[in-house]
DNA sequence: AACCCGGGGTT
DNA sequence: AACCCAGGGTT
């Protein structure tokens, strides 16, 4: 088996390794800020994020002291948002627990909520030269290479045999570099498709390349495709406002803004809420609207105002929104935003109050009963600083053209 | 151990 | 259009 060169690694990394903003700091804070997006977020796309961040919050107490809102504005476009808040979280954690000072050992970084192994053995290893090994995707995939590892590389065993094999190379006087020597290499050289062999430091420890493969490595367990639902969404205005409703704290985009709606496992035009009774409300306001008699014709109205019912209510509008309703607006969509592992089938109804202002005098009025649902009017112009995920921009620039 | 969590990039 | 990328938390 392969011992690797470390220290051929390290020379190397100090010859080549690029002058990126985080890399000009030992401070353990700046580590950490770049640690986590760089979990989720190529360099390149994470280097203007991370110097507003830094610009914004130079410090933990500056982190600590902002707003979980402001934090999530800055997040915004970087998906995952609960890793900023996790970052937010953690921030006040230190301040409160330990008056400001960043645990100083991997042991005690790991007690932060949102720093695991990983984050905690890089801030360890580059901001205070611990000797503890990282193993991110990039490390993962030298070392398989390397090693020609032919099993799943997510599995427990796995991993197991990598942390070890790492602890038995990482040279005491610079781990920090080797750590990132290790990263820099999967990240620029030992690619994902087509390895840059020739100019790897480590070719001569590398199975991979000695018998001509290296790019069948890692070994991974193949990926579902993300399952399809459908997305019908709200778009109320009045008087220069959008409506908008906070997310649930946990579960996909949670604490972001949204325009109302629901995900669904089926078109809402055919079976609501896939075959829950629909309230004698809505079924009467549907009957009340319902000129049409087809079957199709009916059952989108009904969904409509159920939706409207489920997630705003009486808040503020019903009455408009029933007259606007009743003059059939057209279904825009679909929009399609697919996640990692769901795709959403956007439709959107435009309910604009202002056509109907005698009946929405109430709007205004009624304006603090919304606070309670998470619901929120928003001047239109403020949507771009807002923590509004990139399926809902997507969805407003169609509306506005 | 299996599942959840979003964006952007590449081919 | 179909693929890739990733670590932390929860269950």
């Amino acid at each position: 088996m392969g011992i690797i060169n470390s220290s051929k690694l390290v020379q190397w990394f100090n010859q080549v390794k690029r002058d990126l903003p985080w890399r000009r700091t030992k401070d353990p804070y700046a580590i950490w800020v770049s640690e986590v997006m760089l979990q989720q977020t190529q360099v390149v796309t994470a280097i203007p994020y991370y110097l507003r961040f830094m610009g914004r919050f130079p410090t933990l107490s500056h982190l600590a002291e902002a707003e979980q809102e402001e934090v999530l504005e800055l997040w915004r476009g970087l998906g995952y948002y609960s890793r900023a808040r996790r970052l937010w979280e953690g921030a006040r954690y230190v301040v409160e627990t330990a008056e400001g000072r960043m645990p100083k050992d991997y042991q005690s970084l790991l007690h932060i909520k949102g720093v695991g192994e990983y984050t905690a053995a890089a801030i360890a290893s580059i901001a205070y030269e611990e000797q503890v090994p990282v193993m991110d995707g990039n490390v993962k995939r030298v070392l398989s290479r390397i090693l020609r590892w032919e099993e799943d590389v997510e599995k427990a065993r796995s991993r197991r045999f990598f942390l070890e094999y790492l602890g038995e190379v990482i040279p005491g006087d610079c781990p920090g570099d080797f750590n990132q020597g290790m990263m820099e290499l999967g990240a620029t050289v030992c690619t994902p498709k087509h390895p840059r062999c020739e100019q790897c430091p480590l070719q001569a420890d590398c199975e991979g390349f000695a018998l001509g493969d290296p790019q069948v490595y890692p070994v991974k367990k193949s990926k579902e495709k993300p399952g399809s639902a459908w997305r019908p969404t709200l778009i109320l205005l009045h008087q220069g406002q959008v409506l908008l409703k906070k997310r649930p704290s946990t579960g996909l985009l949670a604490d972001l803004w949204e325009f109302p709606g629901e995900e669904m496992m089926v078109p809402p035009w055919e079976n609501y809420r896939g075959g829950k009774e629909f309230s004698a409300e809505a079924v009467k306001v549907a009957e009340r609207v319902g000129e049409e008699t087809s079957r199709y014709r009916y059952n989108l109205d009904f969904a409509w105002y159920e939706l409207y019912k489920n997630q705003i209510g009486d808040a503020a509008c019903d009455e408009a929104v029933q007259e606007l309703l009743s003059r059939r607006p057209s279904r825009q969509g679909p929009l399609v935003h697919t996640f990692s592992h769901r795709r959403w089938q956007i439709y959107w109804l435009v309910l604009n109050l202002d056509e109907v202002m005698d009946k929405t005098v109430r709007v205004r009025e009624n304006e603090d009963s919304l606070k309670g649902d998470g619901l929120c009017w928003l001047d239109v112009k403020e949507l771009d600083k807002i923590a509004l995920p990139v399926a809902f921009q997507k969805v407003w620039a169609k509306v506005t053209i």
